[in-house]
DNA sequence: ACGCTAATGCGAATGCATTTGCATTATACA
DNA sequence: TGTATAATGCAAATGCATTCGCATTAGCGT
């Protein structure tokens, strides 16, 4: 049977907290603010997990990488910002799938990144 | 001195005739039917070359990894076919920017990458 | 045509993210 | 609480794209 264990208990709630898609670094880091001794193929093991039971997906980010966010908060769009470099969840969609394409295109589904300064490091920039 | 040799030449050739974001794979495969030796290591170090050179430029495709394309062609977005998988460079630009990141967001630049099927592989699917 | 040397082809080597094997730890059922 | 075993931490191993070393080939200036 599966165990329920302070390490994955750790990374549901660092994506809980967060709120945003991440990747292993930034897991790891934020991970052992609450069990110090976290490792990364923990991270890896757990992260498998997760998606397997659905709770997370995996996203290419083409400035990121690979990036991992929570299941079911529907259509939305990623924004990296180059002061933090992190990567937040952009609710909606703005983009009309009809126009995108020129005729003689199927447009079945679509992923927009966008890059700029998030409002906390357009507030106080470094 | 730069050399000017068969394998860079086909190389450029394979871009200009297809005129499409091109992975390593596709690149020497294309290339090959034009200098049958051509190899890998090759592909990269002119690749490389091109990309100095500012005649090429690297994209990350989240679905097909390291694609190249050449530079020049402006503001445009990319279509991956599933059928064929191509990936087609869309010319134009549909998104508002201004209206695709909420309140205090300051958004500099985006990529679109749309999936669904192209008008070659929808009149003669496989 | 000749000769210098940049560029190629080949296979081995690298760097990187991810995974695995195994001894150890700790969860949860009896 | 004791115990079976799932899960961890660690380090080594893997898989992958990309790079490198080196002997050989082939542009290009003479």
């Amino acid at each position: 049977m599966q165990r329920k264990t302070t390490q994955r208990t750790a990374i549901e709630q660092v994506f809980l907290n967060e709120d945003r898609a991440l990747g292993i670094e930034e897991i790891l880091r934020l991970g052992r603010t609450q069990v110090e001794s976290l490792n990364q193929a923990t991270v890896y093991r757990n992260l498998k997990l997760l998606i397997d039971k659905g709770w997370l997906k995996q996203i290419n980010h083409p400035a990121m990488g690979t990036l991992y966010e929570c299941t079911g908060k529907g259509h939305h769009h990623h924004f990296h910002c180059h002061g933090c470099n992190r990567v937040f969840e952009l609710p909606g969609c703005s983009l009309n799938q009809e126009t995108a394409a020129p005729e003689g295109f199927i447009v079945e589904d679509h992923e927009i990144f966008l890059f700029g300064v998030c409002p906390s490091c357009a507030a106080s920039p470094q």
